[in-house]
DNA sequence: CGTTGACAGGAAAATGTTTTCCTATATAAT
DNA sequence: ATTATATAGGAAAACATTTTCCTGTCAACG
């Protein structure tokens, strides 16, 4: 591979003037700048970024932090963050922590080492977790679809508690009263989606009764067996709020192979509309994310994070004009009707 | 960031020491030793890796080129390749190209700019377009699940033609003589996996019928599509080999809505064994690949190829000694039966 | 006792850029 | 015509490492 200096040589050029006809950063002359670009084309150079990375003190780089790539849900978020970073001249290094924090340490050790502008997290953090962290670094982090308690850390996603509860609303809304819940155990899928549930039990003056929320990770699996719990009841609830789609086809199983029907004998809605909601029978009604909108705003909003940090480091002398940037991004959701809810009979 | 300076400095002793203290090159006093990693502790000191990069030549980094990393097959792929490259302590880039030769181009360029060791693809590529960029990079280059036609070029996968094969004998081994083909137009979706279902009649003496092969991208819609087009002939076939789990579940799909039931009235087999296939109603037979696995030995032999490559760089002198790599990997398939075949009923 | 060799450790070159600093030339102003 | 100013373009510093080359010390051996 070609470098500057060889471009520079076979155009008659000094060095500097090559870097500045690549970057536009001083004028050059038309008839040098001609040269230049003859060499750089007939040699196919390209400047290496590492070099660049070294003196600019900027990698271009961006790290996401996932919990499990082959996870749908994150594979789309994962879909959208690259979409936007690609425009953006953005490369981004995945990082698959399996929900270790151990394994998540070690990353964040290596992404120190490799410099990234920026990271994005896909899963819960709890503030001391970062705390380490954020005290050496002052890498911008961002957290997408799953926000953080009680910190100023920006966030992309949508409003949990209030998609849960309108989740909820839904099959009162159908009818229902008896609503079980099989929630999760994190922070999004357990307490917050877990706090919509109750206040739209509450607001419609419904008792929440602890014996109809079981509590599971998230998996298709872990939803089958709560399921399983339910329908051990005396009586079963007539519909279940799944706080993940993936947990609702868990469920959906299980509720068909006892032999019972969906949605005539127990409704099921789910959360966050992954792909696997359409294809399973009947299809899944479900609370729509725009999963991978979310990916692509943390994109846009970590860059942007990125690009402004790099220029008030340059002039702080005017520190009030740049304009604050906001940092909780906060995107619609929506209720997909599908097809297991339905209407309550009178029993 | 503390540098390797300061650290220096601190512990009273040259930058070559530490550097020597660090990478363990060269012997070095245990007193000196000892100060060195004091003072490395306290500053929380990680080396560079953008500097080391520089002048190593050696990014520690991959780019695995995929069509679009949403896709289940591709996301698992990829968590096995980001396994063992996290082992192996190499970063791993994604470049989603949604299939598009442009955008695999510009990626191409991208990663030679960042100087990335190896590079996997995960997709069709003909060896023209490979061409241009082999004869500038010398990057090692592997496919992952995909092969390439007549090609040295490094490949991890399975035996497409044989899984197929396999597939279809299983079709006919129940009883079916009427075996509709969806296949796809790629090279292993389309060519391989078609003559694999080519061989299998040929070799139980069944006639090729084109009427009953139909022709489709992979995905769920277009899988609805040829079933459609399937269904509307006269007589259907009594089963269909699909050449993806994606087009299965279409096809599924739209048998049911049909108000045909599977496998009583069509049986059907797909291929991959992706997530989907087990949650569908009814569950997918289908030809199982150890996807992860696949992305696991990618890595692997990518990493390998690099650090061999690095190595016999070095000291030319003795090319008969570095034992050949091999550089085909194939691993074995295997037919789940689930519940979407059933022997054929005489009609 | 003097020469050689081994070896620890430092100074400096090298990696490929960007950018600052400086010089020389041309243009404008007096 | 002379001075001042703008500007094109080159030389060299800087970025954080690794590694080569060199120096000085010490032990071993003649």
């Amino acid at each position: 591979m070609p470098n500057i200096k060889m471009i520079a040589r076979k155009a008659g050029v000094s060095i500097s003037t090559v870097s500045r006809v690549m970057n536009g950063s001083k004028p050059v002359s038309p008839e040098l700048e001609k040269r230049v670009y003859e060499a750089v084309k007939q040699m196919d150079y390209k400047p290496n970024s590492i070099a660049r990375s070294l003196i600019l003190n900027k990698t271009n780089l961006i790290g996401v932090v996932v919990p499990d790539v082959s996870n749908s849900f994150h594979a789309q978020l994962l879909s959208g963050i690259e979409a936007y970073a690609a425009e953006a001249e953005y490369g981004v290094i995945i990082c698959n922590v399996y929900r270790s924090w151990e394994k998540q340490q070690k990353y964040f050790n290596l992404m120190l080492e490799r410099h990234v502008d920026g990271i994005i997290l896909l899963h819960d953090n709890t503030l001391e977790e970062l705390a380490a962290f954020q005290k050496i670094s002052n890498t911008p982090i961002l957290f997408a679809s799953v926000p953080i308690k009680g910190s100023e850390i920006p966030f992309v996603g949508i409003d949990e508690v209030k998609a849960a509860y309108d989740a909820v609303c839904h099959l009162i809304a159908k009818g229902h009263r008896e609503i079980g819940l099989i929630r999760g155990e994190c922070y999004a899928l357990g307490t917050l989606r877990g706090e919509g549930y109750r206040r739209a039990l509450e607001d419609n003056g419904i008792p929440f009764r602890e014996e109809i929320v079981v509590h599971r990770p998230s998996g298709v699996e872990y939803g089958y067996q709560a399921m399983e719990e339910l329908l051990k009841l005396e009586s079963h609830p007539s519909a279940v709020f799944c706080v993940s789609d993936e947990i609702a086809v868990g469920a959906l199983d299980c509720v068909l192979d006892r032999g019972l029907r969906v949605p005539e004998d127990i409704s099921l809605i789910g959360f966050d509309d992954i792909d696997l909601s359409q294809v399973v029978r009947p299809k899944l009604t479900t609370v729509h994310q725009p999963i991978h909108e979310i990916g692509r705003e943390s994109a846009r909003l970590l860059i942007d994070l990125i690009e402004r940090k790099g220029k008030t480091a340059g002039k702080s002398g005017t520190p009030e004009a740049a304009e604050e940037i906001c940092t909780r991004i906060i995107l619609d959701h929506s209720l997909v009707e599908r097809e297991t809810v339905m209407e309550k009979t009178e029993s």
